[in-house]
DNA sequence: CTAGCTGCTGTTTTT
DNA sequence: CAGCAGCTAG
């Protein structure tokens, strides 16, 4: 027992050793936080104050409940798997898979990811006939899934407005749908299973005697409904034991609130907040840096973080001309980080936004530097992935019409948009699925083709000849029915590759020019099938479906190798690095223009940015360039608001800021110029290559401060600039007034 | 019905 | 610079 507590500092021991009572904790960044966590559970369990099963711990990523499970699994000698540890997600589901029947699901529901949410969105859009210019489905999405989180169905929303009116008839609609395919999206997993919780007493009462520790991580993600969900599912006899950081509250954005801190403070009647602030990650440059920048944002908790470790290095700054500059630099500077004996694995390579990852990608390949590319596109989202689970979505239920649509003409086999339209039109009139009403339409019409088409699937098993794919809706039907047949009694893993075979996937992709890669994804399914079987308890072709939609980004290929780490400051949460490169700080990139608008906006890309920084242990670079190409087209930009934010003592500035910096050749062309703003034409860009005023320069007003020059215009005395403030906007000036500093 | 083209648009972060 | 919707020629 002692063994467990010996390496904790006094804050650490008080949190792990609690009495049985609700706490929260308010983890600083690398403080411990996990390791609070897993050695409560542990304590508890040892202790004897409860056993594996009377424990639930929710976790945000999936990575971070896998962390959790080792770590304990380290520590005790017990088997895991009776604990409830998960995602927020991950748990609804396993609850409304126990209580199918309660929650009015069928037993083999599937679970959309927002891009099958979506389209399910467009195809009743388009059913109903909406107008799409006044009603974009990612809106009415958006609008479907803020409905949910405030936890209402689509009867409950109220509406004064013609607008909201017509958005509440297509929520409906779409639950509708949903409800006769038996699928759910991500909402409505924590929405179902909150239902069922505040409905059906029994089953409340049992998980609330069950569960006498609830602990949460990342508790400042929670939503308001996660933490309604929580509230419920805690009992009198239930211990809350929360653990978070408002200032790396990231996920407002998708519904996170802060506030539900405080409201857990007076809800759980909690005496006295334990604060972790002592850092064991970071050297005392880079938490000053930190602890500086989030002194900006207002309404904190308030803490500090410090080290009993020495200042270490400064932090290095560097200033590019362009984004391809900015990579190379980080090239130069891995590689000698590698030549000091540095991991690969211990470098991060930090960005704001996943599209950012091109050009890092692009010069790390070029120098042969392994790398390893988290978030973006992911396993189970690519669409060859997608095609291949639509077919296994078949199998184990073919009432889903949107796996129907995906895949009933693809590889193509003949069926075009009029039969498919025939078939809705079916639909709409009779009810029931698109399989049904494809089943009607061969019995109906060729009695013949059932009889044919059980001969044939007989023979599959043979395999003889690689079967003609068979066209039109009877060949589409017949094989479905013979792969459900087929697949009854066989393994996951060999369904899975009966059905890449069968489905002509595979004959289509080796057809296609760069259909390589999509059929190495294809045999990584398998793969990951065969891996599935061997962790999971239940490994049923519905749970595997399941496992594909909520873990999206966990199965990556090619994890092995020592290889650099490339990923969004988001997905860096919770992680540390030797090394970290945030690129891209610029204005507009990071904080994200986008955040301009919304409320608190600037205080998230703030902590956003505080999360990046204290990823790193030893060394952190910052960079910024002045040039980007961004959506296909070069933007200019000024260096982001937080590295002034940073105090200066502790930034080694690489490159200094040249006041004669050599010139270089405006990016833009004539033609170019011509395009944007076709009323100035040649005047300025010819003023422009002729004077030091040209677009692309860094300047400095006396009232304004820093910009960038984003266009020129005149000459002489009427010679204007237009500059691209930071917190201004643009302004046009008049350089003979404008006192303009160039950089 | 299919394939291929054009032209348009939308762009943050994720379970 | 995507990815996609819509159109057109086979």
């Amino acid at each position: 027992m002692s063994s467990l507590l010996t390496a904790l500092n006094p804050e650490q021991l008080e949190a792990v050793t609690l009495p049985h009572q609700s706490a929260l904790v308010l983890a600083g960044a690398g403080s411990g936080k996990t390791k609070v966590l897993t050695t409560r559970i542990a304590y508890l369990i040892q202790s004897g104050e409860v056993s594996p099963h009377g424990i639930l711990a929710v976790t945000f990523t999936n990575k971070a409940a896998k962390e959790m499970l080792t770590r304990i699994a380290a520590m005790l000698p017990i088997n895991t798997r009776g604990m409830w540890i998960g995602t927020f997600h991950g748990l609804c589901n396993r609850l409304l898979r126990a209580h199918h029947q309660d929650a009015g699901l069928p037993q083999t529901f599937q679970i959309l990811d927002s891009a099958d949410q979506l389209a399910v969105i467009k195809r009743i859009l388009k059913n109903l006939g909406a107008d799409d210019e006044k009603f974009p489905p990612r809106q009415v999405q958006w609008f479907i899934n803020n409905a949910k989180e405030e936890g209402l169905r689509a009867s409950q929303v109220e509406a004064y407005d013609d607008y909201t009116r017509k958005m509440v008839e297509f929520y409906a609609s779409y639950e509708h749908q949903c409800n006769k395919e038996g699928v759910v999206d991500f909402a409505e997993l924590l929405l179902r299973s909150y239902e069922l919780l505040m409905r059906n007493e029994i089953v409340r009462e049992h998980y609330r005697s069950r569960f006498l520790h609830i602990l949460v991580d990342e508790f400042q993600d929670t939503s308001r409904l996660q933490y309604k969900w929580l509230r419920l599912l805690a009992g009198p006899k239930t211990a809350v034991f929360a653990v978070g950081d408002d200032d790396q509250s990231i996920y407002a954005f998708r519904g996170a609130n802060t506030g539900n801190m405080r409201e857990f403070e007076q809800d759980f009647r909690i005496p006295r907040i334990i604060k972790l602030e002592q850092n064991y990650r970071s050297h005392g440059n880079i938490l000053d840096a930190a602890n500086t920048l989030i002194r900006n944002n207002n309404g904190r908790l308030g803490k500090n973080l410090w080290t009993s470790e020495g200042r270490g290095e400064p932090i290095r700054v560097y200033n590019a001309p362009t984004d391809f500059d900015e990579a190379a630099f980080i090239v130069d500077e891995v590689k000698s980080l590698r030549a000091e004996g540095v991991q690969l694995s211990q470098i991060a390579l930090l960005y704001r936004s996943n599209a950012q990852s091109r050009v890092l990608e692009h010069a790390l390949f070029n120098a042969s530097l392994p790398y390893r590319v988290y978030g973006g596109m992911r396993f189970f989202e690519r669409q060859e992935i997608k095609h291949a689970l639509a077919y296994l979505r078949m199998i184990a239920n073919p009432e889903d019409d949107n796996a129907l649509l995906r895949i009933v003409n693809f590889p193509a086999r003949g069926i075009g948009l009029r039969s498919l339209e025939q078939l809705q039109d079916e639909v709409r009139q009779q009810g029931g699925s698109l399989w049904e009403a494809m089943l009607k339409k061969c019995r109906g019409r060729e009695p013949a083709t059932s009889g044919l088409l059980n001969k044939s699937s007989a023979g599959v098993g043979e395999n003889k000849e690689p079967d003609r794919p068979r066209r039109g809706i009877e060949g589409f039907v017949a094989l479905i029915e013979s792969m459900r047949q087929v697949c009854e009694t066989l393994p996951l893993p060999e369904i899975v590759e009966h059905m890449l075979e069968h489905s002509g996937l595979i004959r289509h992709y080796q057809a296609e020019r760069e259909g390589a890669d999509r059929l190495e994804n294809l045999n990584e399914l398998v793969t990951a099938a065969t891996a599935f079987v061997h962790e999971a308890e239940d490994d049923g072709l519905a749970v595997f479906l399941n496992h594909a939609s909520l873990e999206a980004g966990e199965h990556q290929a090619g994890g092995g190798e020592d290889a650099l780490q490339l990923m969004t400051v988001h997905s860096a949460k919770g992680l540390e690095f030797h090394s970290v490169f945030l690129s891209g700080l610029e204005e507009g990139l990071f904080p994200h223009d986008n955040s301009r608008n919304e409320a608190g906006g600037l205080e998230e890309e703030r902590r956003l940015m505080y999360v990046a920084v204290t990823r790193a242990k030893r060394r952190l670079y910052l960079s910024f360039a002045q040039s980007r190409m961004l959506h296909g087209q070069t933007r200019y930009n000024i260096p982001t608001r937080f590295i002034e934010e940073i105090p200066q003592g502790v930034l080694k500035w690489l490159q200094p800021v040249q006041k004669t910096a050599p010139w270089r050749p405006a990016p833009l062309s004539p033609t170019q110029e011509v395009a944007q703003r076709p009323q100035i034409r040649e005047m300025g860009v010819r003023e422009a290559t002729a004077s030091p005023w040209r677009v692309g320069q860094n300047v400095v007003h006396a009232k304004f401060g820093a910009g960038v020059i984003v266009n020129c215009e005149g000459r002489g005395a009427d010679a204007r600039v237009e500059v691209k403030f930071g917190r201004n906007g643009s302004k046009w000036l008049l350089l003979e007034y404008a006192k303009l500093t160039a950089l």
